[in-house]
DNA sequence: AGCACA
């Protein structure tokens, strides 16, 4: 309960965000840094006078949202910690998947916060449907809350890389990752052929690389296990 | 601070 009374729920909400940033960029950059937790169904922000420096980002699971939700608390995204909670209503994007989707009318506010109450309050505990078929099957485990369980490294500006055929060169693997901004050096361990760490500037930057090259595959048998490494 | 779905 330390993000407030909010039930949890497949969509975070997200404030203090910086408002300086376009939507788009914005929107990019939050598909990015959290679709490290899992699934990324939308990402909704609006500029409104009443909404700019907030956003949504909804899951296909709560899971998900409960690690991002714990581990990027905070996380100095644009120069502003980040405050997540749970979001507190069911997105549109949610109730489409699971078909409960209606389309609002005009009506008031509070009667559709109503209706929406009471769809949620029907609807039983969502099946996760064995389709994960994003990109590569990502690093994204379901954790246990609480347990012993394997938690994910909180972000770092160091990525740890693993499954590398051990034909791989520090040059191969400048090439992958230079193209991203803040980009600084790979670092290969000859000690143990097969892995590598790479640094950026910040961890905003290795997240974004980390997203977009996770899963790549060097080889047909080789898909990089891309992760923080551990601080 | 601010909970929407252009």
């Amino acid at each position: 309960m330390l993000s407030g009374d909010i039930p949890p729920n497949q969509t975070i909400y997200i404030k203090n965000l910086n408002e300086k940033i376009k939507k788009e960029e914005l929107k990019r950059s939050l598909y990015c840094l959290f679709s490290q937790y899992g699934r990324i169904l939308d990402v909704v922000a609006l500029k409104t006078p009443k909404l700019r420096g907030q956003a949504w980002v909804c899951f296909s699971e709560v899971t998900a949202a409960s690690n991002a939700v714990r581990q990027m608390q905070n996380f100095p995204f644009y120069d502003k910690p980040m405050r997540i909670q749970y979001a507190k209503t069911k997105s549109d994007c949610i109730a489409k998947e699971e078909g409960s989707f209606v389309p609002r009318e005009k009506k008031k506010k509070q009667e559709e916060k109503a209706d929406r109450k009471r769809r949620e309050d029907t609807q039983q505990s969502s099946v996760p449907n064995g389709t994960h078929g994003a990109s590569n099957g990502g690093p994204t485990a379901s954790f246990r809350q609480g347990s012993s369980a394997q938690e994910a490294s909180p972000p770092n500006n160091i990525l740890f890389i693993e499954n590398l055929p051990h034909e791989t060169t520090g040059r191969m693997l400048e090439m992958l990752f230079e193209q991203y901004p803040g980009f600084k050096e790979v670092r290969l361990i000859e000690a143990k052929p097969g892995i590598a760490f790479v640094d950026f500037e910040d961890e905003v930057q290795s997240s974004m690389a980390m997203q977009a090259l996770h899963g790549f595959k060097i080889t047909p048998q080789n898909a990089m296990i891309i992760t923080f490494a551990k601080k």
